[in-house]
DNA sequence: CGGACAAGCTGA
DNA sequence: CAGCTTGTCCGG
């Protein structure tokens, strides 16, 4: 064909095509709120919206004949004039900052997730209209030769966390933002904070009626500390001046569900793009934050004395067959006050019947009564003998916990004492009243004061099959000295196990974090984990797929098979960077990226 | 995600 | 081969 003829042809009959399938007006880019779309998409701002559309501003999109929720991500953007694009139905409100837009996309690419999810946590709980004033981001950088320092404070446990959120606030220019564990805790902080006259907003999406969404705008207005849990870290600052994260070690702060961002590194970050300084507070700071700033600990002596004392009760001697309440703790029991007994026996039970058949399972050879030993394990407590945990009628793999070692325990207590004993597993929301307590460790997280707590069996704690085991350990002692407060104050701690000289207890022994700190250091180097490799496992139906396409880039090492991997590399930048070149296969896929189980 | 559309399956 | 299910692709 000598020339595009039909092309002539079309444009005789309509001269003015492009103008009329692009309406008039700037392009922006948007992410769509919809799980499972990846992709960006560009629409027209019709004039009416013009004033109200910048990066982060919550819109509403025509995609696909739906209408959905979006960010506007990019604004200007170029396009091909021949392109053709929709308007933005219309504006929803004030949505992320620029700066935390951008950091979400930093959060995507360092979590193997998508943008959405760091968006959503950014964005204000329900709907903020376009009246937050907001003020320009600015940087408070504190004069200092270092760009943004990062300190971590070591404390003992049970001190208070209070004057070092006032004096952090006080020195900081500008305003600071300070996460909690939990929303509770953050509530609690800031309303501490308001009774003193300090303005303070506090930033949880779970509050009630539109409360959240006056919180968000306040912070989102600037001139006041703001307040927040995990979800915090994403909270609007503008004049940001200072992050302080208490309780460092606190899990909580890592998400769960995919993808597993961390609120610590989520700050690390925002505060070095902001370029000022973090504080992190721990009574046991974990590796991660010993490697990202430099540790302040308190004196020796303060230590000591902000740690109870602990008596080891050493059954290496025992029978082990014996049961769980030694002399010493039965003294104890006799003497102090307020006790909590705490043995982690969830999922493990002593009395256990068939989900399916409901059959409740006996030893299939003398019909005797069957404990769970451990995860895989059946063994009958008559003639010993062992199967899988598998039932014998119906051949199910899921069991239902009739009773476990808790209960068991909270009878033989009570025989012992002489009284009622409450107990606490996860499950059971009534506070406890009675004098003598057992439970899992959500005792203590219920029980806020206690005069001293046994652990009836920290060897389970010590051995546990999990990676970060022994840490996960030493924080339960912190967590338990932090109830029963310091030696002076005559907090007592009990622990029975056959691992007397284990680093964990010695360090809770001689109230030296630094020892745990250092055991596991070499435990990690060895074994290249955190904070010394960057690592992800990969699970889902399509692992496979992405380990596929992953195939082995340098400084990449990829372990495991049989449905997870697990990939390995010297820092973040490395795996990140693997991960991401990779192109989603469809199908289920589980990206964990710095994973604190294994 | 969820709608559109194409390719495969079933019953007359 | 209509009418339905199942699977894959794509969205501005």
């Amino acid at each position: 064909m000598p020339r595009g003829q039909k092309a002539l042809d079309l444009d005789d009959v309509r001269p003015d095509v492009r103008a009329t399938t692009r309406p008039p007006g700037r392009v922006v880019r948007v992410v769509p709120d919809v799980a499972g779309i990846a992709k960006r998409f560009d629409y027209v701002v019709p004039a009416r919206l013009d004033d109200q559309v910048e990066v982060g501003t919550v819109v509403r999109i025509d995609l696909h004949g739906r209408r959905v929720a979006g960010w506007v991500v990019e604004v200007d953007v170029e396009t091909p004039p021949d392109v053709d694009l929709k308007e933005l139905a219309r504006v929803t409100g004030v949505g992320p900052s620029p700066d935390l837009v951008a950091l979400a996309d930093w959060a995507a690419w360092r979590w193997a997730g998508r943008p959405r999810t760091f968006l959503r946590a950014a964005s204000p709980p329900g709907r903020v209209r376009g009246d937050v004033t907001r003020p320009p981001v600015t940087r408070c950088q504190a004069p200092s030769d270092r760009p943004s320092p990062v300190t971590v404070r070591r404390v003992p446990p049970a001190a208070d966390r209070y004057p070092i959120v006032t004096s952090a606030i006080e020195e900081t220019a500008g305003d600071a933002l300070v996460l909690c564990p939990s929303v509770a805790q953050a509530r609690a902080l800031a309303d501490r904070l308001r009774r003193d006259g300090r303005p303070t907003a506090l930033v949880a999406h779970d509050q009630p009626g539109t409360a959240a969404a006056g919180e968000w705008a306040r912070a989102a207005a600037g001139g006041c500390t703001v307040v927040g849990a995990r979800a915090g870290a994403w909270a609007p600052v503008p004049r940001l001046g200072q992050v302080v994260v208490l309780d460092e070690h606190d899990e909580a702060y890592a998400e769960e569900g995919s993808p597993t961002w961390h609120a610590r590194d989520v700050v690390l970050e925002r505060a070095a793009r902001a370029e000022v300084p973090v504080l992190l507070v721990s009574s046991n700071p974990t590796l991660e934050a010993l490697a990202a700033g430099v540790l302040v600990a308190p004196e020796r002596s303060a230590e000591r004395r902000g740690w109870p004392a602990l008596e080891v009760v050493d059954r290496r001697e025992e029978d082990p067959a014996a049961g769980m309440l030694t002399e010493p703790l039965a003294a104890l029991l006799r003497r102090a006050g307020r006790v909590l007994c705490v043995v982690n026996r969830t999922g493990r039970s002593r009395l256990s019947a068939c989900a399916i058949c409901r059959e409740v399972v006996a030893c299939a050879t003398c019909e005797g009564p069957v404990i769970q030993p451990d995860e895989d394990t059946l063994r009958c407590t008559r003639c010993g003998t062992e199967r899988p945990v598998l039932c014998h009628i119906c051949g199910s793999t899921r069991f239902r916990v009739l009773r476990p070692g808790v209960s068991r325990l909270r009878e033989e207590l009570a025989a012992l004492v002489g009284e009622p004993v409450d107990e606490v597993t996860g499950a059971a929301a009534a506070v406890p009243t009675s004098r003598v307590v057992v439970g899992t460790e959500a005792v203590l997280h219920r029980v806020t004061t206690a005069d001293a707590v046994a652990f009836l069996d920290i060897d389970q704690e010590l051995l546990a099959p999990r990676e970060r085991a022994r840490e996960q350990a030493f924080a339960l002692l912190a967590r338990a000295a932090r109830l029963v407060r310091g030696r002076e104050e005559h907090g007592r701690l009990l622990v029975q196990t056959r691992r007397p000289e284990d680093v964990v207890i010695q360090a809770a022994l001689h109230a030296d974090p630094a020892r745990v700190a250092e055991a596991e250091a070499e435990v990690r180097r060895t074994f290249r984990l955190s904070p010394f490799a960057a690592v992800a496992d990969v699970s889902g139906v399509a692992a496979p797929a992405f380990v596929a396409a992953l195939g082995r880039p340098p400084g990449i090492e990829v372990q495991g098979g049989g449905g997870a991997w697990r990939i390995r590399a010297d820092d973040h930048t490395t795996l990140c960077a693997a991960l991401a070149a990779v192109e989603r296969p469809p199908g289920r896929l589980r990206i964990d990226v710095d994973p604190l189980r294994a």
